[in-house]
DNA sequence: AGATCATTGTGTAAATTGGACATATTGAAT
DNA sequence: ATTCAATATGTCCAATTTACACAATGATCT
């Protein structure tokens, strides 16, 4: 029979659990490419996504929501758990030792780890990248462009995307990647970028506005080159409704 | 800072994760319904979904093969990890303990674990149901007829069937529902017992062959009452390729 | 001031897909 | 031979999706 090991419900109010961390992708949309926030290591050339521990007192969702506030400043984001990472041989634990040595303590990294995933969206503008205790460096990096990543974390980013994707095949997505007021094209972009795929515009901006989650202003986006395109806003009601739907909603 | 256990790369053979679990929601096809695959308490009337231990030396994906394979006897089978459960709150350990005590050691279950959520999908007449060594009973549920689950179980199985719901939207599924040769009208009630709504018999048909992932073989079922159905089987390749297209597949 | 130019804004027609719908056939059971 | 319950099957209409091109704008350049 497996051993279990026997508790103790008081925990020192930061106790974490053992061998089981969480990871974050953080999407943001900007000049019309999709961003992920990644951290650079202590004096290393190291990347790697945002990640923690998930205290004893804790839900999971709340370990996400602090990491994430902890990186990006933000409160009320858009988060989705995704995947939980489990392999034995998610990474070489000697190799790690070897880039990280100085940074952490090799034997508190040994054991094999696994790690929940969580996607968040979130309006790049808004976000005051943080670095944490282990890290010197946390900023955006385009998506065609990431470095290579400690851990297995490409992996997850990989996934991370994909579940995106999905999810924006069944759902109106967005709502927390563009800024209160955005134009059709931006819009059509931060689509197009979490699609990786063209679309064209016209039956675009009719599905879009056919399903009435965007409210069109009066008012247009001025000191542009070029013609001046109109300003919209997510209805949020619509929004919500489309949502609770689980309306297929495939562009 | 948070406190970090230092590990230890030599496991005992059957050493687990502490606090983390992995419980599986099996469903199978019976009869026109959908049924799901339950555990008894020995000596109890409390019934739970088979569930186990995360090996130090093992991938999560092949727990829930293990786990599967102890209480099916069934190996190669249609495995979803879907969700992992990490509220503070997912059960009440004092209940659980007046509930399950002289079964199980109370200290071991104190602890608030986390649970990674599989759900399977089972060839129904080849399963041997089999208990494990805290249960007397392991048998199938209609999940109509589920009754009161312990720990968050049917929160669970919620969230499995819902799963299950959304991935039979944009995927075939039921290559391991059905038995080798199956008929129309079983391959049909089998998506009317998941979707839980009725489809039209002439749509239904147009669609699935159309599809092309099932074959009609030169055989028709005998020693039923009435008309004599045509017998089918599923064309593996043609169905990993639609699998691998992601292809939008909704019934 | 006028020309340039990149970007925005917009409609229609064709093709495809999805949904509704009813009746003849079969073969076991009586 | 009749009954009966389940199987097998095709058409039409509506809705959705896709393809496709050009005029309008306004900042910038000369």
């Amino acid at each position: 029979m497996a051993k279990l090991r026997t508790g103790n419900l008081d925990f020192d109010n930061e106790e974490v659990f053992p061998q089981l961390s969480l990871d974050c992708v953080i999407f943001g949309f900007h000049a019309g490419s999709l961003k992920v926030l990644l951290l650079k290591w202590k004096s290393r050339e190291y990347w790697s996504l945002p990640g923690g521990w998930i205290r004893q007192m804790e839900d999971i969702d709340d370990a996400a929501i602090r990491i994430l506030q902890e990186r990006t400043g933000l409160d009320h984001i858009f988060l989705r758990q995704f995947y939980t990472f489990g392999k034995t041989e998610r990474y070489d634990s000697q190799e790690l030792s070897d880039k990280l040595s100085y940074i952490i303590d090799p034997r508190a990294w040994f054991d094999r780890t696994i790690s929940i995933g969580y996607y968040a969206l979130v309006d790049y503008a808004a976000v005051f990248p943080n670095p944490d205790e282990f890290t010197d460096e946390c900023r955006w990096w385009d998506l065609e462009e990431v470095p290579e990543l400690l851990f297995d974390h490409y992996d997850i980013l990989k996934k991370a995307l994909h579940s995106l994707r999905l999810e924006l095949s069944y759902q109106p997505v967005g709502y927390n990647l563009l800024p209160e007021k955005f134009t059709m094209p931006e819009m059509m972009r931060m689509y197009e970028a979490i699609l990786g795929r063209k679309i064209d515009p016209r039956n675009f901006q009719k599905k879009i506005l056919h399903s009435g989650i965007v409210t069109k202003l009066d008012e247009v986006k001025r000191g542009v080159a070029h013609k001046s395109p109109y300003l919209y806003s997510f209805d949020r009601k619509k929004y919500q409704e489309v949502l609770e739907d689980g309306g297929l909603f495939i562009i």
